[in-house]
DNA sequence: TCAAAAGTGTTCAAATTACACCCATGG
DNA sequence: CCATGGGTGTAATTTGAACACTTTTGA
């Protein structure tokens, strides 16, 4: 942190200068800090971790601070607990269980869609972070359900497979209640 | 914090500096970090927040880094924006509704709660966090049909009003799925 | 015309709520 | 013996998963 930064400013700063990725990360979310006096072995450093959506990912470069930088799925990332430097396999756990629960219970999941998006857009970005398939009519159902979740354009996107879909923007409700639980098994 | 101590243990000493309760907090948990630079205007200070659960309430006593200390119910801590200093109002409101979230989802009450304890002291516990009432019958029925949460000690509580209450001990599960969701009204 | 994706609706099972009702004790 | 809180059970309703089925396009 920089003597006049509050913590999200100094999160989406670092995550641009380690990344390059300074395309406007709409979401910014803490989820929690870590300061195990020995945690890094080279200094005491207490880190205050933010979880970020960023749609349409441009391919990172190595910032200023970093050596390299490439983009990593979660489950390999967390595939063993040795993977990843210090506590960072701790650290990663507790962001994908909290970006999981944010999916329950807000509905951040249109900021990784597009201004205009569909239902199976939105449906992937579900499954995606959830590491499951969903049932597409079910899913439908539900969302449509949900008041100011999503509200119709009236267009469709054309050009695709089969039925061209009808188009969709975030509505104004910011939390679901009930929350949209993810399904057993 | 201590050059030498990870945050929950620096959490436990200013609670018991500031409170004297350095009764057994059976449970302390991490909701946030505040850091906005002008948070306390005397001085540039990150806080890491963590809520309590203290079984058995002593009356608190100002340690040494406190005036004073008196326990508060969170509803008049909270009734006005300005009732607390600089960015508390916003603190306690996440750490409520943390406490609150991990009634639901944990069987953190039971840590509230002394050893030996009935359905009703339970409830008791849920109806305070959460601030409603809940149904005798249906709480009984949840709450003893989730495995792990409570095991009955085939002792009996004698001396009270009606019909003597079964006790019970906190079982071995943590975490309740699913969740034990707050009635809705 | 066929396969694929979108979207709607139906069925059956499971969970939830409200509440009736019996139990066991102290006053 | 009756009011009180403990505890069990049930009926009615709601929710949810699975999946059949229609729609509308590109190949």
């Amino acid at each position: 942190m920089r003597p006049n930064e509050d913590l999200v400013s100094a999160a989406a700063r670092e995550l641009s200068e380690e990344t390059g990725l300074d395309s406007p990360a709409s979401h910014l979310e803490q989820f929690g800090t870590y300061g195990s006096p020995d945690r890094d072995p080279r200094m005491r450093v207490v880190t205050v971790g933010y979880w970020a959506i960023v749609p349409d990912l441009p391919t990172p470069k190595a910032g200023t601070d970093a050596a390299a930088a490439r983009l990593v799925p979660v489950a390999e990332a967390l595939s063993s607990p040795d993977r990843l430097a210090f506590d960072h396999h701790e650290i990663l756990t507790d962001a994908l269980a909290r970006a999981r629960r944010a999916l329950e219970t807000t509905t951040v999941a249109t900021r990784f869609c597009p201004t205009e998006f569909t239902i199976a857009d939105l449906r992937g970005v579900y499954m995606a972070v959830w590491g499951r398939s969903l049932d597409p009519g079910n899913f439908q159902n539900k969302v449509t359900d949900i008041t100011g979740f999503v509200v119709p354009t009236g267009e469709r996107r054309e050009g695709s497979r089969g039925r061209p879909p009808e188009l969709y923007r975030a509505g104004h409700a910011k939390t679901i209640e009930p929350p949209l639980r993810r399904p057993p098994a």
